[in-house]
DNA sequence: TAGATTGTTAATCGATTAACAATC
DNA sequence: TAGATTGTTAATCGATTAACAATC
């Protein structure tokens, strides 16, 4: 068993050659250099090679890449060459938001089920989903094969149905609650903090200032 | 002029720091180690007095740091000891979102403005603030020294928004638009793109599954 | 063949970690 | 003083880039 170590930033820049191929497919290009993608997306070319070589030869020597077969290529390593159901946990603002949201659709990431516990909620529609009660999760998991869960609820709440999802098969978590979670170690989890994002920017305006002094 | 070179992941670490350290301090904690704080956060030891050094010398040795006093000077370091008026570009449902999200005004985020080029939600309220029309950004900025915006638009109105800003002297971009934004080089900006998210976590189930064969 | 571009290796760059002198 | 923990240096690790042989 190979243990090819893959740099998560690698993968990151593959979603997005990804969706740079396929604006191209769509404009008809049918073939594209590293140095056209590397100069799409803002990288180097070697960079771009680089991140396809850890996952075959997928070129043309003088000639570069065919644009359909890399689009291909790279949804696949990403695992987009299947649709994934998703649960979205918090029927809040955010995960209002996240239902609503379209560009999981179109990347094959499809809303299999929206969760709360806070009876005033449950019912209510959001497009074509009805927010169920998180009693209703292991249920709707197993039926929809939910493997991917969303977190949208407030930290209170954060643990509590990290767990319930961990405990009904949920094999990765995308966490918005800005509270680090417990989980087993074989779980995928990634935290977005909105205001960490913000805090790197105010923190790159103050650092300026101070070295132009 | 030094041009200390801070890394972005240290900035990130620093966030984190300042929210554990500020849960000590409502906990009544005193004094903390970098043991301790490497514990309670998930990184080494030796990470946070790394982290920490390219700023300055904020603890005793042989006895750790002040809770109080080391909260301070991460939050100043941030840019945090001040407060920071955002515009929200976008109503929508991410937009909105962001507007009713608490965790931004628990870091000195204070949203002085919501807008929106739709009639049909022009004038709405979003808790305290009303949606504004496009054309009043560059009167609101001024007044309330917006500096930060977000971006919650759709693709096709992203760069417009994003060039309205720039010419009315914001300084740093949050984009949650899931394209590359044109702006020039002295503005600060990060993308947020959800579906790259879950595209790490699908990547990483796939391949680990294609490990273990 | 001449020109172009890939795939890959080696060099470089940068970040993390281990180790320890400084010092409370 | 003995014990503890910082701040910092040097070693290690890992990712990016430059360069070029392979080859279309």
């Amino acid at each position: 068993m190979k243990t090819l170590r893959v740099p998560e930033a690698t993968v990151t820049r593959l979603s997005i050659y990804s969706r740079f191929l396929e604006r191209l497919d769509r404009n008809g290009v049918t073939t594209v250099s590293s140095g056209e993608i590397a100069e799409g997306v803002g990288v180097s070319p070697a960079q771009v090679r680089k991140d396809l070589a850890y996952f075959g030869e997928f070129g043309t020597r003088g000639v570069g890449y065919n644009v359909k077969d890399l689009m291909k290529y790279t949804l696949k390593i990403l695992g987009l060459d299947q649709n994934w159901s998703l649960a979205i946990m918090g029927a809040g603002n955010l995960g209002f938001a996240l239902c609503t949201y379209r560009g999981f659709n179109v990347r094959g990431f499809n809303i299999a089920g929206v969760f709360d516990k806070d009876p005033t909620r449950i019912g209510k529609r959001i497009g074509k989903l009805e927010v169920q009660a998180l009693s209703k999760f292991p249920e709707i998991a197993e039926r929809e094969n939910i493997r991917i869960g969303v977190i949208a609820v407030p930290i209170s709440a954060a643990q509590e149905v990290a767990d319930l999802m961990v405990k009904n098969g949920v094999e990765a978590i995308l966490n918005f609650a800005a509270v680090a979670l417990n989980v087993p170690d074989e779980i995928e989890i990634r935290n977005v903090d909105l205001s960490v994002k913000l805090e790197i920017l105010t923190f790159n305006l103050g650092f300026r200032a101070a070295q132009s002094l």
